[in-house]
DNA sequence: AGCGGGATTTTCT
DNA sequence: GAAAATCCCGCTT
């Protein structure tokens, strides 16, 4: 997973399409990675923007590790480190395709949802991916004919920024 | 179908 | 004290 030591804005894309394992209630379960959203320290709406602090802390820290962060009193939302140490970049995982045994899975169509579906909660902040129970697995880059840049959603600054990824046409992208 | 409020943590002004 | 990288549910058109 060589390729996360990039700036945000160059693994975003990249990141589209690779599989990530979860495993839960004894079972393995994996999906799709369809849409992401690119977070650097430079990013007027990025949690690192204003410096480090405890709880972005991880975001500073080596890349391929798993930042959640809980928002508005009820949600988490799970990032994937990128960059160096201290750079404090990451790419928000906005929505995935259940794949193999993921039948079981529903509403994985955004940020919050997928981590209320994937268990992903504060426990899992600051884990390695490269180990379980939530492994990240790199594919293929996609072509880049399958891939729509856009502007992200919910969010008030920083909003006409192409920072927003994912797969065209795939149903299970967040909708517009 | 569409709008508006609520839940409730961390951080900043 | 208020806003934030959000989503769900209930009430109104």
């Amino acid at each position: 997973m060589d390729f996360l030591h990039g700036s945000a804005l160059d693994v975003a894309p990249r990141l589209l399409g690779c599989v990530l394992e979860r495993e839960l209630d004894g079972r393995t379960v994996r999906v799709r990675v369809v849409e992401t959203e690119a977070y650097d320290q430079s990013d007027e709406a990025s949690h690192s923007y204003r410096g480090r602090t405890p709880r972005t802390d991880v975001m500073f820290g080596p890349a391929g590790r798993l930042y959640v962060y809980f928002t508005y009193g009820m949600h988490y939302c799970c990032n994937v480190v990128t960059g160096g140490e201290g750079e404090g970049s990451a790419v928000l995982i906005r929505a995935v395709e259940p794949i193999g045994g993921g039948e079981l899975l529903s509403a994985t169509d955004g940020p919050a949802k997928l981590c209320r579906t994937l268990g992903i909660d504060k426990g899992l902040n600051g884990h390695d991916l490269r180990e379980p129970p939530l492994k990240l697995v790199a594919t293929e880059p996609l072509p880049a004919a399958a891939i729509t840049t856009t502007t992200r959603v919910g969010i008030s600054r920083a909003r006409d920024e192409l920072r927003r990824f994912y797969e065209t046409g795939n149903p299970y992208v967040s909708k517009k």
